[in-house]
DNA sequence: GGGCCGAGCCAC
DNA sequence: AAACGTGGCTCGGCCC
């Protein structure tokens, strides 16, 4: 493959090192409706770096402006402007360098890295700016000299300015191609929401959250001591199979196995008569043994630990003494978010850690969530009467669907039923099976089927339309939900090994994108609702974070109330949008800690 | 000593 | 050990 060699193209770049310069390249650029945009800096993290150059291009030209010897105030004019499309790849890092050091807001963008997840989601996972290049333009980029930028302090070489401009240059016809295929696709209207998102995501990223660390540290000890207390228990319990218990200097028995181990466990285990198949949850919670209890309780505490403990206090920035993790704004192939860096989508819901998550002094948390989102979108994408209307009558569908199944008076229904009913509810979503249903519910595969017809005969819309969309996703070879977005499969061959077993992993993942995937659309375009709304009543409010159907905005005390309302407002707007027979409800409050 | 993988487990 | 969708993180254990 030929590598991109700018100046024996028609394509050619100008270095803008004074402010004469600048002023000409700004009045050039001016004249254009779409402009690729692209930065080099010192760092990663947009509060620790030096921007070194911002290039921006036309189809023709790439201006490839010195950030250290200009004010490059003067290039709002353009980069703000709603008229120009900016084409960025991973604009999420243009934005946030730009607005944190100079105040720059890009707007309008195309986002040829999001654009490459759409067009591919479940083909394809890899689309760097130098894969896409190869797939659209056939060129290879010389991605080598982007790590030369870090640390920079010297003067530009050459390949430097080559390679900064040959990155805003090739997004041209990379955009060209990717717009087409968006609209070939009818996936112009997903691209559209997720490229008006990318600001809210740079802004949640770039503020971050603030921990409460004296305290967290406090919760750490806590877990600390409670694990300890447990092990001790369980080493005492397996020392007297072991042969060679062995002393440490101090006279104190050594441990006999690493409880973090299965392999370790499992022998252990099976030398005091226990003979497990694996030492997984599902396994240890069936027997009522007190070793199987005692380390389902450690590993609980060395979870919260490990994970929770002190690796995520090393996460926070050194400057602004918050957490900034890493939104992948596609990041599971149904569209919903992932979170790394850390991933504050996974912090224990009821544990101690979560209360630790607080506020800058004179501000409050709004939070927000959508009410069973999931199973309001099964009832309206499946139409079902009966669900529906359980829906319209703010009923507790879980009690509505065991009285249902077993023809029991709502009034009569007891805990256990409900959790019946519940468990299947939600487990259709999975496109669960009998045989895991039973084992959740302790009861057979057969008696676990029966419990499924009854379900079905209730609501047999829910069970016509799990069908049509598991049948559909293989047919057709992908999925689809109310936002317009497409996750497609990979080709699975009759007659291969394991084709079945592949045919009915897409049946499920068909059943579940559709759900998944526009509880996810609608997330996002609250997002994009609740930071519109605050920029328009001037509000000291920002969305600081998001788990899937839950958002989490820092207001200023003063404006909390005003911040709940229009927060719960915008979401039920957006979640309206996809929800035409079934209710939205939306639950926010406003709090000193994250916990609902 | 770094890379990779599976097991295990946290969230929705 | 798999079972029921979407992820990320940590560990042990293995490789080179």
């Amino acid at each position: 493959m030929p590598e991109l060699k700018l100046l024996e193209q028609k394509t050619s770049y100008e270095l803008i090192d004074d402010p004469q310069k600048l002023g000409f390249a700004v009045e050039e650029l001016k004249k254009h409706d779409v402009l690729a945009v692209d930065l080099e800096a010192t760092s990663l993290d947009p509060h620790n770096t030096t921007i070194l150059l911002v290039q921006i291009g036309t189809p023709e030209r790439a201006y490839v402006f010195d950030a250290r010897k200009l004010d490059l105030a003067p290039l709002k004019e353009i980069l703000s402007n709603e008229k120009i499309l900016k084409i960025a790849q991973n604009a999420k890092f243009d934005y946030a360098h730009l607005k944190q050091n100079l105040g720059i807001e890009i707007v309008n963008i195309f986002d040829t890295f999001l654009a490459e997840r759409i067009l591919t989601t479940g083909i394809k996972r890899e689309n760097s700016l130098g894969a896409i290049a190869q797939k659209y333009l056939g060129v290879e980029l010389a991605k080598e000299t982007r790590e030369t930028f870090a640390n920079h302090t010297r003067d530009f070489s050459k390949k430097q300015l080559d390679y900064a401009a040959s990155d805003v240059l090739v997004l041209f016809p990379v955009y060209k191609a990717q717009n087409e295929a968006l609209k070939k696709e009818g996936l112009d209207k997903i691209a559209n929401l997720e490229f008006k998102l990318v600001p809210a995501v740079a802004e949640m990223e770039l503020k971050g959250f603030l921990i409460d660390v004296k305290r967290w540290r406090e919760v750490i000890t806590d877990y600390q001591k409670k694990a300890k207390e447990v092990a001790q228990k369980i080493q005492t319990e397996l020392r007297p199979h072991f042969n060679h218990t062995q002393t440490d200097l101090f006279g104190n028995k050594a441990d006999v196995v690493n409880l973090n181990s299965p392999s370790q466990v499992l022998d252990a285990f099976r030398k005091v008569g226990l003979d497990l198949p694996s030492t997984g949850e599902g396994i240890l919670s069936q027997y009522d043994h007190p070793l199987t209890k005692l380390l389902l309780e450690y590993r609980g505490y060395e979870k919260l630990i490990t994970a929770f403990g002190e690796n995520l206090l090393s996460k926070i920035n050194k400057k602004t003494k918050r957490v900034h993790p890493n939104y992948l704004q596609i990041g599971a192939d149904t569209g919903r978010f992932a979170c790394s860096n850390p991933n504050l989508q996974q912090i224990p819901t009821d544990s101690l850690f979560r209360r630790c998550f607080i506020v800058a002094p004179g501000y409050k948390l709004v939070i927000a969530d959508y009410s069973q989102i999931e199973l309001r979108l099964l009832a309206e994408l499946s139409g079902d009467p009966v669900f529906v209307k359980a829906f319209k009558d703010d009923q507790d569908l879980h009690t509505l669907t065991a009285s249902q199944m077993f023809g029991i008076p709502i009034n009569k229904i007891d805990k256990d039923t409900r959790f019946q009913a519940k468990s299947i509810n939600f487990g259709l979503m999975y496109g669960r099976g009998a045989r895991s249903l039973g084992v959740q519910l302790g009861v057979s595969e057969d008696a676990a089927k029966q419990l499924l017809q009854k379900y079905f005969k209730k609501y047999n819309r829910v069970a016509a339309w799990l069908e049509k969309v598991a049948k559909e996703a293989v047919r057709v070879g992908y999925s689809t939900t109310l936002g317009g977005r497409k996750r497609y499969y990979q080709k699975a061959n009759p007659g291969e090994p394991g084709w079945e077993r592949q045919v009915a992993y897409i049946e499920r993942q068909g059943k579940n994108t559709p759900i998944q995937g526009t509880s996810a659309d609608m997330t996002k375009l609250a997002l994009i609702y609740v930071r519109d709304r605050i920029r328009r009543e001037g509000l000291d409010a920002t969305p600081i974070h998001t788990v899937h159907d839950e958002i989490v905005v820092e207001a200023r005390e003063d404006q909390a109330k005003r911040t709940v309302k229009i927060v719960g407002e915008e979401m039920k707007r957006a979640g309206e949008r996809f929800l035409k027979e079934v209710p939205v409800k939306v639950d926010a409050v406003i709090s000193d800690v994250w916990e609902h």
